[in-house]
DNA sequence: TTGATACTTCGATGAATGTCGAAGTGAGAG
DNA sequence: CTCTCACTTCGACATTCATCGAAGTATCAA
């Protein structure tokens, strides 16, 4: 299940529950999703785009993602550009695999 | 990613949602811990005496995992079986790791 | 039948959370 | 400098949710 060659990467106990409380809510899951679809980084008027919420909601759930560590966020001059963690992301189904 | 003759389940949207907020307590997450580290079924006792909390919360768990659809709970007497539904646990791995 | 055990259901409560509008910040164009 | 654009922060609000105690149900032993 974990694949060759990939780097571990240790999860703590809080990181692993932020993780799986950002997956959550449905609207942060779509956003991930749009986010891990692109192979490189969106840019967050990509998002404003699609997710049918306000600025200051996509913020806050940029946040989330953020602090979950499941997304990094760059930014230049005004714009936001956020790439999934695919780390990350594979050591959490890493960790899931092992229930 | 998916094994090899993985009997396909068809997660829809709605399960996908319980499921993920199933997993966001860290409690829930706990007791399915438990519960899957066991081979077969665990008796509901055993999960009150690693769980600290009370009947009543406990039991409100249990329906939520199992109306998530992530475990079934088979009813002998007075007690209570627990065991996990990894055809379920599997699908919901599945669709996790295309993101 | 009486009592104990094993859960379940109900009602309440305090805390967390998704959402928004409004105001703030900072970059860049003119 | 001024205005606009892209995002962030703040404050507020409604909803959801984990938790508990108390009461309920059902099983089983004595």
């Amino acid at each position: 299940m974990s694949q060759a060659g990939a780097k571990r990467v240790r999860l703590t106990e809080r990181q692993l529950g932020l993780i799986a409380r950002a997956l959550a809510d449905p609207r942060r899951y779509a956003i991930l999703e749009q986010i891990g679809k692109s192979r490189g980084s969106v840019p967050c008027s990509a998002l404003r785009a699609c997710q049918p919420v306000t600025a200051a909601t996509l913020s806050h759930h940029m946040k989330e993602l953020e602090t979950a560590g499941l997304i990094r966020i760059t930014r230049e001059g005004k714009f936001a550009h956020l790439e999934l963690d695919r780390e990350i992301w594979h050591a959490y189904l890493d960790r899931l695999s092992r229930i």
